[in-house]
DNA sequence: AACGACGTCAACCGCCCCTTG
DNA sequence: GCAAGGGGCGGTTGACGTCGT
């Protein structure tokens, strides 16, 4: 570390007795190693004391942030799967940005990456289509484009990766109004989300499939999802700034895309029909998409987010 | 190769709440 | 009841890596 970088990153702060260097930025090697021998040894808690007593030149504050969101040992780290990315989904239309709240909910993921994730990919997504992230417009395409999707990216994850990290670690959510209140039973859904790997099991073929019934577990929500032009027939009402936007403009006037439909199986495919109860959609099935295979969803490259290039591949590029 | 734009994420800041004396 | 300190939380910043030109 050079001078300047040592000057910028210490600050000097006096008391009645004595002078010290207060260490401000990027944490070293050294100075994590001896926060985890002294957590180690004397455990967490109480965190100004531990600063000092661990010889740490750094506030109780930043050692209890390095220590929570980087050294402790349960720390998740890398992308986050499909499935954390819906569950963040559906506990922010519930809690808002309470991110330690919904960090509880997904274990071994920290509120700061789960703020990052938000603030970083699904806020950016906002941002481009011009609405709000708390608008009824940007709510229904999370509720209604993306989280099906998403969902499907679940499915398929599990048909390639059936060794997935279940969900059943998650603790129980306690129940709670909302406006999306379908969700509540979230931890069940994903844990059979996990375990299973047929979604959107339509109530009215039900009867016909062989597969199980998973009705009770499935939100009605979750079992509807939108075409483009369905979405955007709908949104269109909801944020009329979205009609000289064309951002669902396909270059090919009528070609659409199912990201990861083709690893549906042909049974699948006669099942996945789209039910349309709450938005007076109508029914489409799958083979009315064109699927592409670039919308490939291959887990072991990282998934990082649901593919919203899904989306705005549609946008007019002339916007840019 | 160089440069700028953009994305990611670790870390800090400031506010607030809770506990303790 | 009140003040002080500790800790938690959401918002923000900035360093660094990557990508595109």
């Amino acid at each position: 570390m050079n001078v300047d970088h040592e000057s910028r990153v210490t600050k000097n702060i006096c008391n009645s007795n004595e002078e010290f260097e207060l260490r401000k930025g990027p944490w070293t090697l050294e100075e994590d190693n001896l926060l985890i021998q002294y957590i180690d040894a004397c455990g967490e808690g109480r965190w100004n004391a531990l600063a000092k007593c661990a010889g740490l030149k750094r506030t109780g504050k930043s050692c209890r942030l390095r220590w929570l969101n980087y050294l402790k040992p349960d720390i998740r780290r890398g992308n986050l799967t499909p499935q954390e990315q819906l569950l963040i989904l559906e506990l922010h239309s519930k809690w808002g940005n309470r991110w330690s709240k919904i960090a509880q909910n997904l274990p071994g993921r920290t509120d700061n990456e789960i703020k990052n994730y938000w603030r970083t990919r699904v806020q950016k997504q906002a941002r481009q289509l011009k609405v709000d992230t708390n608008s009824k417009t940007f709510l229904e395409t999370l509720k209604f484009y993306w989280m099906p999707r998403l969902l499907e990216k679940v499915d398929q994850s599990n048909a390639l990766m059936p060794t997935l990290p279940s969900f059943t670690a998650i603790s129980p959510i306690e129940n709670q109004d909302s406006t999306f209140s379908h969700f509540s039973k979230s931890h069940e859904i994903l844990s059979t989300i996990s375990s299973n790997s047929r979604l959107f099991q339509n109530n009215v073929h039900q009867e016909k499939s062989n597969l199980p019934n998973y009705s009770n577990n499935y939100p009605l929500e979750y079992q509807k999802t939108m075409s483009l032009p369905e979405l955007q027939e709908n949104v269109m009402e909801l944020s009329p700034s979205w009609k000289n936007n064309n951002y669902f403009n396909s270059t090919q006037s009528d070609c659409y895309s199912a990201p990861n439909a083709f690893a549906y199986t042909e049974e699948c495919l006669n099942q996945h029909t789209m039910t349309s109860s709450s938005m007076g959609c109508q029914e489409m099935s799958f083979s009315e998409y064109h699927i592409t295979q670039k919308d490939c969803f291959n887990y072991e490259q990282g998934a990082t987010f649901w593919n919203t290039d899904d989306l705005w591949q549609y946008r007019n590029t002339e916007e840019y």
